[in-house]
DNA sequence: TTTT
DNA sequence: TTTT
């Protein structure tokens, strides 16, 4: 029991997201997005792109569906799953996913044209809930 | 615009959780925690402790409250947050916290009874929101 | 170009780890790594758990395999990379890694007889490095 | 013992970095970085912004000195540190910063003119260090 | 004091 | 298949 499994990425989109209505409503989007780091070796840059499945649900794949398209950056925080399924041949396959838990769109304004958009998953969280009413006051926690 | 606050902690609470329930029902809960890293100066075993302050809020805080005791090795995920206020002879101070945005206990299960717990702020996420229907089936996002 | 591929786990180890020495000295160590997560469903309590292929290269390796045993509950940071391959059947098949960066054995004493152990990628860093001398002067940064 | 403190960041410089030599010919540099975060408040787009400071030693000093400049963004991982000094009239006081362990720059290639910069304290990893030697093989550690 |  |  009790363990940590999260992925923190920064990368750009490979493709538009492709969005799918499953039976029942829910809603889910996929997208590649590519990291690259460069380095050096003898001399030379060296760019190396790593390819990563990200896959959204629900509230979060409509808001990435809507404002996130093909180059964008984003940041992308989430949580690894492989899952097994089969091809066409019926062989049995695996493949590792980074499920999305929430995003934020990297970049200068140009970059996305009007609407900035972070996407939170499920029921959007009232971030009021961050603001300390007693901020200004001397009664403390600490 | 766009940025990201993100803090991950592993370590030990010095103090059980201090809760404050302010005028209107809110709750705050606080507590400090360490977490320590071990180095080799000159050969020899060098431990170096630093202390956060940690601030939970509303549900979180409850969570915390009950399952959180001095001691206790914790997870926890959360935010950067510097705030002023006045000491007692009126002077302007600053405090850097670490608001939670969730934790998790680790350890064995000895540790911590029966119960494990794992706190998520505000609306408990509907994890089952992760589970894919079309997991088992051919049928793939990818 | 900039990306950042960042993974971070804390979990059991459901093997120890397997140790290999490359043509030309190389050490690559790996093993399966279980991190679960708890979450109600319809009043019940559902595990479910998520396996990591880590890998480990060089020194990290040799550190792995000194003080990571199955069970161990640890904190490993790294990215992913996904590679391809060829199964017995010539058939090219893929998987996702998480090559570690550094990790860290958590949980208490005993539960690692006499020596914690923090691995670090490639040359160890001096963590004196971060030391800093003027610290209790008031000669600062900021 | 056995503890994690880890930070994560993107956001903008607030100034550009300031470099200071100390005795010994250590370099440190230091910076106030600004991440925000938006939030729906009654209707109202409410903007909320949190300075840290963040300090960078040796290397990675000489390197932010280089690339970085008011205004870019940039991603940092480090990890906190409060530390007490002696103000002018010899009051005690305490902050509390970043000290970054690595950093990249993000965004577009005409944000930093012709060279992108990835920092990585102390002396620098091989990068080659992760590239698989077996990767187009069917010789695998899985 | 940044950025959008 | 992205970006620089």
């Amino acid at each position: 029991m009790s363990g940590i499994n999260k992925v923190i990425l920064v990368g750009h989109l490979g493709k538009d997201p492709e969005v799918r209505h499953l039976d029942g409503g829910v809603t889910v989007a996929s997208f590649p997005l590519a990291t690259s780091e460069t380095y050096n070796k003898d001399g030379k840059r060296i760019e190396q792109t790593e390819w990563h499945n990200i896959v959204l649900w629900r509230g979060l794949a409509e808001v990435a569906s809507k404002y996130l398209q093909k180059g964008k950056l984003v940041y992308i925080e989430g949580k690894l799953r492989t899952r097994s399924f089969e091809d066409k041949e019926r062989v049995k396959k695996y493949v590792t996913e980074v499920v999305a838990e929430n995003f934020t769109i990297l970049g200068r304004k140009s970059d996305f044209e009007q609407t900035p958009a972070t996407g939170e998953n499920s029921t959007p969280k009232s971030e009021t809930d961050y603001i300390d009413p007693t901020d200004a006051s001397g009664d403390l926690p600490f």
